[in-house]
DNA sequence: ACAGATGATTGGAA
DNA sequence: TTCCAATCATCTGT
């Protein structure tokens, strides 16, 4: 069957099936199709079932057209063109081309179109949020960067330090901030050179095809959501590289700095001269944190992991317990002496500005509460120079007060509480 | 390079 | 909220 006479054969049906969908689309829409019948010049096609010899005459019409356009293929370019350019001209084209929207409308289009009207995605709003906190969209400033400023306050690193790492910090921020916005912009460009081109290509085939304007508009959205989709990608990757830039940069724990020896000294001094009860309080930690040039919560994090850190393991600290307990002894003496000189009560050196915020356990002991902690250790450095009791096993030296106090009773501590006995007795043991 | 020390974080309990 | 306990990540000394 040569390819001319299929032409015609399908021709022919399609004429048919044309005047059936013209006439039910009559039938459904009769306004606009009246409407077009009148611009047109078309006479209204009959109702359903009406078979007058108008209906043949349409129905002979339209296979006209449509054998016109299948046959196009057939001919040269210039003569088609110069059909097309017929056919667009035909007092029918306006008609058909209306009669055929519709159908598309009433068919495809209808169904894509109930899921077009989405809100705006709540997910592509926090990732431009974020954006814009970290500075990386919207104008230029140092959104970020104050952040890593601030952060690297908060973490106690030394100003240089700091100025170094948050130009380094900046710099990386601002080629994430460049890279971003030139992918954006090539996405934006791509976005609209293919939009228009698609906008082009579609108001040219609807010369020959049913597309209607609204039907172009919906392509054009469509393909704005492609690219929004694009665009999210892009924004959720530039998104990941901040928080990696961030936790690389400002995570606390990489930039971790020992406190400078002087800082060690007053903490440890504190723990040791309050080892029967290691709990700074609130005034306390932050005359700490002042001393030390550290922040309170630092003072708390140290506080934390000494208390665990020597009762997991008291016999490691047990040098580092004498030592203490010497120098504030003697610092307390000298206190003492200066003291009684001076007939003043008290002096703001070695921890004293703490004593007395906590309980002291209620031992009868009558000296003033400030002193309390300085004879606490002044006891213990006696005991270290007369001869500190130690566990026959392990030469554990074991601090006196502990009886008194709980916060080392675990049962990986050596120790075990005995009965209250003079404040400066000993107690070991030896179970453990 | 390695082990131990150390400051910070986290999750759960009180 | 604070503290404990475990853990992480880095520093430091060898």
């Amino acid at each position: 069957m040569s390819f001319s006479i299929c032409v015609a054969q399908c021709t022919d049906s399609l004429a048919s099936t044309m005047d059936d969908q013209a006439r039910i689309m009559q039938s459904i829409g009769g306004v606009s199709l009246a409407g077009h019948s009148v611009q047109g010049g078309m006479p209204l096609p009959p109702p359903h079932g009406h078979d007058g010899t108008d209906g043949d005459g349409r129905k002979q019409d339209i296979g006209d057209i449509l054998h016109q356009i299948m046959t196009i293929t057939d001919q040269s370019l210039d003569e088609a063109q110069a059909k097309k350019h017929g056919l667009n001209c035909h007092r029918m084209k306006p008609a058909l081309f209306s009669v055929l929207c519709e159908i598309k409308e009433k068919t495809v289009l209808s169904i894509r179109g109930v899921q077009e009207e989405d809100p705006p995605d709540p997910q592509i709003m926090r990732l431009d949020n974020m954006l814009l906190a970290e500075g990386v969209s919207g104008p230029e400033k140092g959104g970020g960067s104050a952040a890593a400023a601030a952060a690297a306050a908060a973490a106690g690193g030394s100003p240089t330090d700091s100025s170094i790492e948050h130009s380094d910090y900046r710099a990386k921020l601002t080629q994430i901030r460049q890279i971003y916005h030139s992918e954006l912009e090539k996405y934006e460009q791509a976005c609209s050179e293919f939009t228009n081109h698609v906008m082009n290509l579609l108001r040219e085939q609807s010369r020959t095809r049913p597309i209607s304007p609204k039907e172009i508009e919906r392509m054009v959205a469509i393909i704005h959501r492609k690219f929004s989709s694009i665009q999210m990608q892009l924004k959720q990757s530039t998104c990941e590289a901040v928080m990696i830039l961030r936790s690389r940069f400002l995570d606390a724990r990489r930039k971790r700095r020992n406190f400078n020896k002087q800082a060690t000294e007053v903490l440890n001094e504190y723990f040791y001269s309050h080892l029967s009860n290691p709990y700074p309080s609130e005034e306390a930690k932050e005359e700490l944190a002042k001393k030390c040039g550290i922040t309170v919560s630092q003072v708390s994090n140290w506080f934390g992991n000494k208390r665990i850190r020597y009762k997991k393991n008291i016999g490691k600290f047990q040098e580092e317990a004498n030592l203490y307990a010497v120098k504030t002894a003697v610092d307390a003496a000298n206190v003492s002496a200066q003291a009684s000189q001076a007939n003043s009560p008290a002096t703001p050196n070695s921890g004293d500005t703490y004593l007395g915020l906590r309980s002291l356990n209620g031992e009868g002991l009558n000296f003033a509460p400030s002193l309390q902690p300085q004879v606490d250790t002044l006891h213990r450095a006696t005991h270290l120079t007369d001869g500190y009791e130690e566990l026959s096993s392990s030469g554990l030296f074991i601090p006196h007060r502990l009886d008194t106090n709980s916060w080392q009773d675990t049962t990986n501590t050596p120790l075990v509480t005995s009965p209250p006995g003079p404040p400066g007795s000993v107690h070991s043991d030896t179970s453990n």
